[in-house]
RNA sequence: GGCCUCAUCGUCUAGUGGUUAGGACAUAUCCUUCUCAAGGAUGGAACCGGAGUUCGAUUCUCCGUGGGGCUACCA
């Protein structure tokens, strides 16, 4: 049974690096119908963050990483919080300081530094010079008893190579020398990372460790603390970091948005984030580019994954999530836009209006967030505007062109069977939707482009005014599917508005 | 500094001991057009450097260079 694990310390917003590795845990694990494992390592006092371990609660589910075992959910590994598990790393530093493997180190932090000083000084790695290693038992025994402090420190050998097949990476060695006494044991009791992970990796059964890359040099320590408990190591992957754009710095919050919640905000969908941060190292040996969730457990492999860091380009993520948005069906997103711009929402977007308007938008966004200019022209019409911009030189249209087109247009709209259009739109199938919208648009454009051909005038003459009109700036959705949103009674009203405007320009 | 590791268009990447080095984003141009998007088409754009192996290296080896990581009683 394939076992992985996301093993996040809870210190605030999940990072979407974080998130990255955790997909690839997941996809990994889901792949072979294995499980995904939440554990949250809180063993630093000091880091903790009040809600730090929802906030990635919350970032995983709106994900879609749905994880098999973790504190909220339980699971027979439990618990899953490392603070909970004191106990247990109890147990087992007592059975390495049996065997000889681990030895308590009582050494202040004055000394500790007063060797670095020096080591540095003659140009010698920073390592522990093994000072408690060679105190006797009754010395210890006596400190101890002295209510003295201590940590309890993994004995390195000392010259030995440790060799394993990272599957991302491929063939890693190091020689022990190199090795630190690192600390497995803090002066609080809590144990330090190292112990903690592989002490729960192993009796969580976890079989394959998918973390992040900054984990490679202490990935030795982890596998001699294997050895030392005569434990089946487990396989091995490092994901890659994502770096920030420009310099090849890792991401940061000084390089603009980094967690999840940001992106979130910023109405990125989760269908796009997964998909654009899976492409961020991964690749499915085709090119294809878009997929959901399912595919990409069907198709993600670790032998198929670069081995180098990935720049974070946000207009590829834009395209991604404009993708998704695209494809997806039209209710599901006029659900997801109604929830994000909740705060909106005003008594002239009713049913049937939101409804064309998420129609209107999907074709349009890359993200929920550029919903608004749109929305604001449609239901927060601003008559302030500047009559001369309805005047457009290049377009041909000018005053008595403006004039006719607005009192045509007028008479146009007011002849279109609006309650009809309008009941159907409820009526019609979310399926259907799209094409009805179309029909109409067609509909609407055919009234238009007749009425500019036998007015005998161009397109732009007729057709600008009438939407600078309508809109009042100069983006916007089209005449047609404005028209097809604003109704009759509010497209005539805009537009006499446009003629009063207009009747005042020299 | 030491150790580990990485290196193909601006970015994400495919690929091979002999290829016109492929795709996507971005960019430019064009099409569509009432504007902005969206959509469609086309173009420009890359094998970090130096040795070696070889008939031939982007590909294999070594050495540089550059990047990243670790070097804590943080994870």
């Amino acid at each position: 049974m394939i076992r992985t694990r996301f093993a996040p310390s809870p210190t605030g917003f999940l990072h979407i690096g974080g998130l990255k590795t955790a997909l690839f845990a997941y996809l990994f694990a889901k792949k072979s119908d294995g499980k995904f494992i939440l554990r949250i390592e809180d063993t630093d006092q000091n880091r903790y963050v009040e809600g730090g371990m929802e906030q990635i609660i919350w970032s995983l589910k709106w994900a879609g990483i749905n994880y098999d075992e973790g504190p909220d959910v339980g699971g027979e590994y439990k618990p899953y919080i490392q603070s909970e598990r004191r106990e247990i790393y109890q147990k087992y530093i007592n059975e390495l300081l049996d065997k000889g493997f681990a030895y308590r180190c009582f050494c202040t932090n004055e000394r500790l530094e007063e060797m670095r000083r020096k080591q540095e000084e003659n140009k010698m790695p920073p390592k522990y010079d093994k000072h408690c290693l060679s105190l006797s038992k009754e010395e210890i025994d006596q400190k101890v008893a002295n209510g003295e402090k201590y940590v309890i420190r993994m004995k390195a050998p000392d010259n030995e190579w440790i060799k394993f097949n990272d599957l991302i990476k491929g063939k890693i060695e190091f020689n022990t020398k190199e090795l630190d006494d690192q600390v497995l044991i803090k002066s609080d009791g809590l144990p330090t990372y190292h112990f903690a992970v592989v002490v729960d990796d192993h009796l969580m059964n976890i079989s394959h460790v998918i973390r992040a890359d900054e984990w490679v040099s202490s990935t030795p320590k982890h596998i001699l603390l294997y050895k030392y408990f005569d434990w089946k190591e487990p396989e091995y992957a490092h994901v890659p970091p994502i770096l920030a754009p420009g310099g090849k710095k890792k991401l940061s919050k000084r390089e603009g948005s980094v967690s999840v919640n940001e992106f979130v905000n910023l109405g990125y969908l989760p269908e796009g984030m997964i998909n654009y941060l899976v492409l961020l190292g991964w690749n499915p040996g085709t090119t294809e580019e878009i997929f959901t969730m399912e595919e990409l457990i069907e198709k993600f492999d670790l032998s198929k994954c670069q081995k180098a860091g990935a720049v974070f380009d946000i207009k590829r993520l834009e395209w991604v999530n404009g993708q998704h948005i695209r494809k997806m069906d039209t209710m599901i997103f006029r659900t997801k836009l109604m929830d994000y711009i909740i705060q909106d929402i005003n008594k002239r977007a009713n049913n049937e209006s939101f409804i064309k308007f998420a129609i209107i938008e999907q074709e349009r966004i890359n993200k929920l967030s550029e919903y608004k200019q749109d929305f604001n022209i449609i239901y927060n019409f601003d008559e302030s505007y500047d009559g001369e911009l309805i005047l457009n030189e290049k377009m041909g249209a000018d005053k008595v062109s403006a004039e006719l087109a607005f009192n045509e247009s007028i008479k146009l709209i007011e002849s279109i069977d609006f309650e009809k259009l309008n009941s159907e739109v409820i009526k019609t199938d979310n399926s259907k939707l799209i094409e009805l919208k179309k029909s109409y648009e067609e509909f609407i454009k055919n009234k238009f482009l007749d009425l500019v051909k036998n007015l005998n005038m161009k397109n732009g003459q007729i057709l600008w005014p009438v939407r600078y009109a309508l809109t009042g700036t100069d983006k916007s959705p089209t005449i047609f599917e404005l028209v097809w949103i604003l109704g009759k009674e509010e497209s005539v009203r805009r537009l006499n508005i446009g003629i009063k405007k207009i009747e005042v320009l020299g």
